[in-house]
DNA sequence: TAAATGTTGTGGCAAATGCCACATTTATAT
DNA sequence: ATATAAATGTGGCATTTGCCACAACATTTA
């Protein structure tokens, strides 16, 4: 297991929890679909390595991009309820390393006296509301009302993290476009804009605060 | 605690349960500031009864709302990162009972043999999985790219989750624009329309698709 | 019952944004 | 090294959306 899931998690404890909780260990291939949500089955899954995303498609054929992930993140029916209307699945977008456990097994009280059922919960849980954390904080972004506002929200926010004065953002503008949910040439002229301004400086996905 | 949170114990395990994680109980009035963010403190709050919300104020007081909680909902540092240069806190909107829970006390392992630890991390694991659920659809939402993809998304969902062709939304259309981020004139704008292109049929907040 | 407050509904106009087409640079694959 | 694809950058134009002001109706409070 990784140093996420397995924090305060010795290695024998870890071996007595694999056998608990027999986890599944999958690898994927870039472009494979991982799973397909569905409405009865409850899978927990954990990206090890590797980036994944989660893609919407409804009968018109109109696709929607809902979720990145990353090493560390959770995913499943748990977490993402799926709109009516659409078929979501998961697909690998660099080849990744995936743990499964299933939600029931995982949930309910361990015949075993097992110390490392409560470690993993817990770990579970803290996983979970760093998943809560970054969607608020995008929703936080959307709820901002204009392109301007977004893009700085956004900026701040990574400006922040680092603490330079310069920084890089950890995506292509093309996607910057996407995350913030405007047009990507609408957001190209607000950063023009910001740079006649005065506001800031900037060359391809380095910013600097002015 | 309330049903959520004491899935699967019973009343002697409570009582014991109590004894070892020492919850606060707090009661607010509708108006009061239950609680501001800070960078240090991990408060877990559940809210038992009631009606709250998130709200951040930046130095031009601008202010945002965030969030909007109702019973069962969690909230905390740990679950809403807060944006660089905003103030947060949490306001009852109606009278409200709360318990707080301290996640470093609730995380770490138990001294006492304690079987309820498991549980009760397990019920906080699964709220905040909700949470997540429910920050995940207004993110799909938020997505969509013009108002009547996020009204028709939203109502889709609002009539999937009723199943009657005929049904209400849980809000005002006032308190509607604001989740939707839009406003409010352009949404009743495009209500009017799609009345008058016979997709759907309404009256204030009851809705009919065609 | 009256007054005050909040919600719903409409219309005009200005501003912000999206859409499209294209040039240029950078990264990737063969 | 070259071809191909992806990302960045710009400009014009149409459309959507936001903003504002106001009327009608509903709900709460005095």
């Amino acid at each position: 297991m990784n140093i996420a899931l397995d924090r305060n998690i010795s290695k024998e404890s870890l071996n007595k929890m694999i056998a608990c909780f027999k986890p599944e260990f999958k690898d994927y291939k870039a472009g494979e679909t991982i799973i397909q949500f569905s409405y009865e089955i409850k899978n927990i899954g954990i990206i090890i390595k590797g980036k994944a995303r989660l893609v919407g498609i409804n009968a018109d054929g109109e696709y929607i991009i809902t979720e990145n992930y990353t090493s560390r993140d959770v995913f499943g029916e748990l977490f993402s309820f799926p709109l009516e209307g659409y078929e979501y699945y998961v697909e690998a977008v660099e080849d990744c390393q995936i743990i499964y456990l299933d939600y029931n097994h995982t949930i309910s009280p361990c015949d075993n006296v097992c110390p490392h059922h409560s470690q993993l919960i817990s770990n579970l849980f803290y996983l979970t509301a760093q998943k809560s954390q970054a969607l608020t904080l995008h929703l936080n972004i959307l709820n901002q009302h204009t392109i301007r506002k977004k893009l700085l929200t956004y900026l701040q926010y990574i400006q922040g993290k680092t603490g330079e004065d310069t920084f890089e953002i950890p995506m292509s503008l093309v996607s910057l476009a996407e995350y913030l949910c405007v047009d990507r040439s609408a957001l190209m002229r607000e950063i023009r804009l910001l740079k006649k301004e005065g506001i800031l400086e900037s060359n391809r996905r380095t910013f600097t605060f002015l």
